[in-house]
RNA sequence: GGGCGCGUAGCUCAGCGGUAGAGCACUACGUUGACAUCGUAGGGGUCACAAGUUCGAACCUUGUCGCGCCCA
């Protein structure tokens, strides 16, 4: 075997990915050597998405989850899968045909949905396929989707996710948890459906705020103060014959039905009940008392416009006000043929408004408004105003509250057992800051409006069908297919049996209402005898689909064995902007289906940043692929990165030199294996390594070992506590900074000695313990070394972790290492600030040196010899002329340089060191004769100060000495 | 406006009661047979500010200032 100098990750990579995938080591329950299992649920990528920072940030930390605990002989499955994202996955087929000037409509819905299916085979493995290059050991051959199942899927999309679904949305149906109404919505103008209240961006703009002037009806006045005295009491009036309202949206006054005012404001209470004109069509707008209207805000008086905000809603609701929708699904202003709109309206205004403003974009019928209000005497001015505007979050336009017939899942009935699981700790989230956010949330839950007008997604399970009347006729309703009788099934077939036992007839199913209602005239006329029953059109909310995750990827509702080895699962992994569309809605629907929580650890991560602490974005432009840093660093320093910079709560600024800098960390690792193979540590004749270390007499052997163990221990504990940082920086610093920079210097001398054996099987194993503590972290590099560094039984991937015994630790050797450590040292250092040539070795006399400094020096005297460039050590009495001195625990030794050194300069090295022991014996000894402290600190702290006390008393002294010596000479 | 969080070395961040750490960057020296994607040595911090609790505060409490994020 002879190695290269450095690992070669584009060659390993995909070689070891496709032998891991060979030897099935992913799959479920792959290497298990207990009961105990060990499962997570990938947060399901969009299946027409690719891999960003994020995902690879929370993919890096489940794997490493899922690695740990595969290795430690769990029954481990990690779940893979993608979900079909309804909005998102719509707008990417739809951009595709608009790019050759087609549009959805051209198709019918099952044309189109062949389409999309077809989008997500061209698409779909894209991030499968970078989740595989990021090392990620997820049971591939249990592959889900969302929409697995579908009616209208496609061969090899087999699977039975549709099923839960609409196993679940019957079920909550029937219990009287989903219900639909006719209610206020988000309504996304852009892509002309419903969004739940979460798919809401607030954005803030900068727009105005027109005052508008409402005459008072029935010559109605008031008197509006003017003029105030300096308590703010108003001391002059004008008369007025009409209300000042302001609004920022001037193109919804065509719905207004109303105007408030507060109760208490007694500049208007002679008005309640009265009625104000609505300027251009003539409306009469009854005047009310609402307390929603602010009397310090503006006038006091708002205007109400029930049908296009959810404040004026809610007091429309209260005060009995009409909603008068003027706008079409595509936001523009819809005043033709809209007899709600027309109502008391004045005909000549009416044709005016008509004529002008139908159809018109809501920007434009604003401008209009605002110029007639201008050139009609009725504007009262125009105020610059920063405001929230909701904006779809895929489609960035504004959103308008909407009123349209839409389901709704009744959250507050099922939100109790999801909070009680968090209160009651059964789910911890992680960091526990994020339980408040979580139970904020749930306390104060809306309706979640869960129906949405597109054509891909799970379609409702309900179909409707004419009211059946007292004298045995069928209403079928022309417009509305929110009323008449509805039957909610799994499947069409139940549905038609249950509507043929309601109706006591035939049934057909067609196409739509419209549809019905023309068989309903055929029937009139005594054409036809089957009843027609229609399905509901829209599709569920791609987040009542993925809220099923859980138990859907295991089967259910059918009673899998994965169902019942893997449920409930173990952690969650996940972003902080999910918790409301994803956690939360997962713990109420699990609990509400299948009575259990979902996980019983969520772990919250944080967002992955550019390295000045932006947002990574398109429009900004600085958005990372991690392919292009796999490409350059490869797999494994990039996720060592992400994992070592996952402080709990803490966003992470990514840089390319960090990551340059985990890349160097492969190679060091690389080249201390090659150090050993070039030293016959992996020869036949050197003992394979096993669970346990190898017995070792030198100190530096034993030493490691227990290096070893302690790296194991923190590793599990960090890992234990979900301290992804801390488990990586354990690592780096176990094996940089100790197996490389000491252990491997140590072990120069010994190798050649005669203790070479010994410390060859040492080395073996330590550095065996190294591939295997690192590779949850880093797989790739550490899988290539253990198949180079010997003939294994298994891969490293399916390795057993180890579980040393606490007698691995060597208190006497971790001691006298430390010591050995600590004079190399203070010798370099001594040499290094002297300017004493780095290839000088100089002679080095123990002037004063008590019994177990002694014994220590012996046994390590070739270690030292080596790696402080001196030669064998001298007894001495005096300190000869011009001479360095190395003041330690225990010993005084002297390097004599006779015309080479600097005596002052040497002086002053020693007095600074002396200063500062100085400064610490003082602060300690400040303590220590504080009686309080002795009194009241905890016993160990004082003997910990009171050894620290003497060992540095004990240096000072030694260095006071050697200045006296020093001075002597001069 | 409400809630959450953050201000620690030039930069990015750990540490969250026992007297300050890492990585990167910086300076000097160095190709000694694992590694220059490296080694050795070094410089650098009144832990945002103020008051309090404590024998002891970067850490706990309160307030101030500055900066993020979420929800209105």
């Amino acid at each position: 075997m002879s190695m290269e100098k450095t690992f070669d990750a584009a060659e390993a990579e995909a070689r070891i990915a496709a032998a891991w995938e060979a030897a099935g080591a992913f799959r479920a329950g792959a290497g298990k050597r207990r009961d105990e299992s060990f499962c997570i649920m990938i947060p399901p990528p969009n299946v027409t998405g690719s891999l960003h920072m994020g995902h690879a940030f929370n993919n890096t930390l489940q794997d490493i989850l899922t690695r740990w605990h595969r290795m430690r002989g769990f029954d481990t499955l990690w779940q893979p899968g993608q979900d079909h994202a309804g909005i998102a996955t719509q707008m990417v087929v739809e951009r595709e045909l608009a790019k050759t000037n087609r549009r959805r409509t051209d198709f019918t819905r099952p044309e189109f949905e062949k389409l999309v299916w077809e989008q997500k085979k061209t698409s779909g493995g894209t991030i499968i396929g970078q989740l595989k290059r990021l090392g990620c050991s997820l049971d591939w051959s249990r592959n889900a989707f969302t929409m697995s199942g579908a009616p209208n899927a496609p061969a090899g999309e087999e699977g039975n996710f549709h099923d839960a679904v609409i196993k679940v949305f019957v079920e909550l149906y029937n219990q009287g948890v989903i219900y639909r109404g006719k209610r206020l919505v988000n309504w996304d103008p852009h892509f002309e459906t419903a969004i739940s209240d979460l798919e809401v961006e607030q954005v803030e703009v900068d727009g105005h705020m027109w005052r508008l002037r409402y005459p008072l009806a029935d010559g109605l006045t008031y008197e509006h103060p003017v003029a105030f005295d300096a308590d703010g009491k108003a001391t002059e009036f004008e008369t007025r014959d009409y209300l000042v309202v302001a609004t920022t949206r001037p193109e919804t006054m065509l719905g207004d039905t109303g105007i408030a005012v507060h109760p208490d404001d007694a500049r208007y209470k002679h008005l309640v009940g009265r009625d104000a004109i609505l300027p251009l069509v003539g409306r009469r707008l009854k005047i009310v008392a609402d307390s929603y209207a602010d009397p310090a805000k503006g006038t006091g008086a708002v205007k109400m416009t029930p049908a296009h905000d959810f404040n004026d809603w809610a007091v429309g609701q209260r005060q009995g006000l009409a909603a008068v929708n003027v706008m079409t699904p595509r936001a523009a202003m819809w005043l033709r043929d809209n007899p709600e709109f027309a109502e008391g309206c004045a005909a000549e205004g009416l044709a005016r408004v008509i004529e002008a403003l139908d159809g018109a974009d809501r920007y434009e019928a604003r401008d209009w408004i605002v110029q007639a209000a201008s050139d009609e005497g009725w504007l009262d001015g125009i105020d610059a105003d920063r405001h929230m505007v909701p904006h779809g979050d895929r489609s960035k336009v504004a959103i308008e509250p909407y009123l349209t017939d839409q389901w709704f899942v009744e959250s507050e009935k099922i939100v109790g057992p999801a909070l009680d699981a968090v209160r009651e700790g059964r789910t911890k989230i992680l960091p526990e800051q994020h339980e408040k956010v979580y139970f904020h949330w749930l306390e104060n839950i809306e309706p979640w409006c869960i129906s949405r007008q597109l054509w891909w997604g799970h379609q409702i399970p309900v179909w409707y069908g004419p009211d059946r009347q007292p004298d045995g006729q069928m209403m079928i309703p022309a417009r509305d297919v929110g009323s008449g009788s509805r039957f909610c099934f799994p499947d069409e077939a139940s549905a038609i049996a249950a509507a043929r036992e309601f109706y006591g007839e035939e049934v057909i199913v067609v196409q739509d209402a419209k549809a019905a209602f023309e068989l309903g005239l055929d029937r009139l006329e005594g054409k036809r005898a089957a009843v027609p029953i229609w399905r509901d059109p829209d599709v569920l909310d791609t987040w009542f689909s993925s809220g099923l995750w859980p138990i859907g990827t295991l089967g259910w509702p059918e009673d899998t064995p994965e169902l019942k080895r893997y449920f409930p699962t173990d952690v969650l992994v996940t972003g902080f902007d999910i918790i409301f569309f994803w956690v939360a809605r997962m713990m109420m629907m699990q609990l509400a289906v299948v009575e259990k929580e979902p996980f019983h650890t969520v772990y919250v991560h944080a967002l992955v940043r550019d390295e000045k602490g932006r947002k990574m974005s398109k429009s900004l432009g600085n958005v990372i692929d991690p392919m292009d840093l796999i490409e350059e660093f490869g797999a494994d320093a990039v996720r060592f990165t992400l994992t070592s910079m996952a402080a709990m709560g803490r966003d992470l600024k990514l840089s390319k030199d960090r990551i340059a800098g985990y890349r160097n960390f492969t190679t060091k690792l690389w080249n201390a294996t090659r150090f050993a193979e070039m030293n016959g540590v992996f020869a036949p004749d050197v003992p394979a390594p096993g669970p346990l270390s190898p017995p070792a007499t030198q100190t530096a052997n034993r030493w490691i070992v227990g290096e070893t163990a302690r790296a194991l221990a923190e590793v599990d504990a960090a890992l234990t506590a979900y301290r992804f940082n801390d488990a990586a920086n354990a690592l780096y610093a176990f094996v940089w900074g100790r197996v490389c920079d000491w252990y491997v210097e140590f072990a120069k001398p010994l190798l050649a000695g005669e203790h070479g054996a010994e410390t060859r099987a040492t080395m073996r194993w330590v550095l065996d313990q190294c591939l295997i503590l690192l590779h949850p972290f880093m797989p790739y590099v550490t899988e290539e070394l253990w198949a180079l560094t010997g003939d294994r039984a298994q891969m490293l991937v399916l390795a057993p972790w180890p579980e040393y015994d606490a007698d691995l630790a060597d208190a006497a050797a971790d001691r006298e290492m430390g010591w050995v450590i600590g004079v190399i040292e203070a010798i370099r250092s001594a040499r290094a600030q002297l300017h004493v040539p780095v290839g000088l070795k100089l002679p080095i006399l123990a002037l004063d040196q008590e019994g177990p400094a002694q014994d220590a020096y012996a046994r390590n005297a070739a270690l030292i010899r080596r790696l402080a460039r001196v030669e064998k050590l001298q007894p001495a009495t005096a300190l000869p002329k011009g001479a360095l001195t190395i003041a330690v625990e225990g010993a005084t030794y002297a390097l004599p340089l006779e015309g080479v050194i600097d005596i002052a300069a040497e002086s002053a090295r020693l007095a600074k060191a002396h200063e500062k022991l100085e400064k610490e014996i003082a602060a300690l000894d400040g303590r220590l004769s504080n009686p309080r402290f002795l009194e009241k600190a905890a016993p160990d702290v004082v003997t910990d100060a009171r050894e620290q006390l003497a060992e540095k008393r004990d240096e000072a002294a030694r260095l006071t000495e050697a200045l006296g010596r020093l001075a002597a000479l001069v």
